[in-house]
DNA sequence: TTACTAATTTTACAGTGTTAAATTATTTAC
DNA sequence: GTAAATAATTTAACACTGTAAAATTAGTAA
């Protein structure tokens, strides 16, 4: 009767085989080419079989999720596990958060929903109606910089825009979080970069 | 003769009825819930006439896209004007961006998209394994705080968070950024939050 | 009224997630 | 070893999706 187990095993098996194949699907032709028909043509099976492993599509998304967190943390806690000091434990953990961010960027993208349809825009736009070059301008004066396209204007406004941006992120996922702080951060945060222009 | 311009005001029209109704579902349901078929119920008439007037689905987005980052423009230009210094004219500017986001949901969305998968996630990881549970501690005892879950504490995790994640999200969609550059920006602003702490 | 052109719809195809029924394979009982 | 019962897997089907070609209707010009 260890046979039993056996097919356990083998069950537990294609539940795993079924995520690492949604996993390389994503990998080679992104999230939106992943289907449950591609799925089971990797693991070999016919669509239906994987609702026996999974409820549904969204199901095996959460499930990838999940494993996508889990790895990020491992990452993070080995990084702060490398240093004593603090300050050092805190630069290595979000250095660790960055590179995980790239390094397994199918996940980060599950997890933080990042495909944005931005990038040609620059192309298509009207000149001077993005907030780049709309905010350039003031950066650059501030600066003492006369070339709004001057590489650390640049650092600076994706200093500003980043903080910015993920913060509307957080917020527009995360309700929970008091407006009032979050109005706080954001005062700081920009008030913050916009003392440093001086320098 | 005067009809062939009367006619032409008219698809203009039906041009734009597109756009608003494309818009209006979306706000309803969601962009997942947008299908061209609903689109055309809502102009009444039938899908193939629309790819009259749009090439395709992805046209119709992009076209939406684009008036999402003029609005965007306006409103960010509106609040430059109101400031003649420059500190205030950015933080104007930056504020004008933030309420969009949110006034604007659908289109910064589309723009940015943000759509994240990981509201539900605090519920279902495993204690400790979400990136605040791991750097909640660091970021308290540096500031000399024992609840890792103080107010004090989130608003500086959360002012970590966004900009690293902002950084990302921009990486991610705009290859063009250097490497080198972002490093820069990641690193100093790390630094100047971990340096805020202390005081 | 007839011929032609433009506008619109119907039909169709290939794809999606998902469910129910039919089929095949495997195990159990005798 | 054969028959019955159960599990594993597939086929067929449904309601969608975006999109293209064909058929139809409406409107204009001769």
């Amino acid at each position: 009767m260890g046979s039993k187990e056996r097919i356990n095993r083998l069950k537990e098996q294609t539940r795993v085989n079924i995520l690492d194949a949604a996993h390389d699907i994503v990998k080679d032709e992104g999230w939106q080419a992943l289907s449950m028909r591609k799925i089971a043509d990797k693991i070999e099976y016919t669509a239906p079989i994987i609702y026996e492993y999974y409820a549904n599509k969204e199901a095996i998304l959460l499930e990838l999720t999940k494993k996508g967190f889990m790895l990020l943390a491992c990452r993070m806690q080995e990084a702060r596990n490398k240093h004593t000091d603090l300050g050092e434990q805190l630069e290595a953990m979000w250095l660790a958060y960055w590179n995980f961010a790239f390094e397994e960027k199918e996940y980060y993208q599950l997890m933080f929903g990042v495909e944005m349809n931005c990038c040609i825009m620059d192309e298509i736009l009207p000149p001077g109606s993005n907030p780049f070059d709309i905010a350039a301008g003031p950066i650059a004066q501030l600066m003492g910089i006369s070339d709004p396209d001057d590489d650390r204007v640049c650092t600076k406004y994706y200093t500003y825009w980043s903080i910015i941006h993920g913060l509307i992120s957080i917020n527009i996922v995360r309700k929970g979080t008091s407006d009032e702080i979050n109005r706080q951060i954001l005062k700081d945060a920009i008030s913050g970069i916009t003392r440093s222009l001086s320098n």
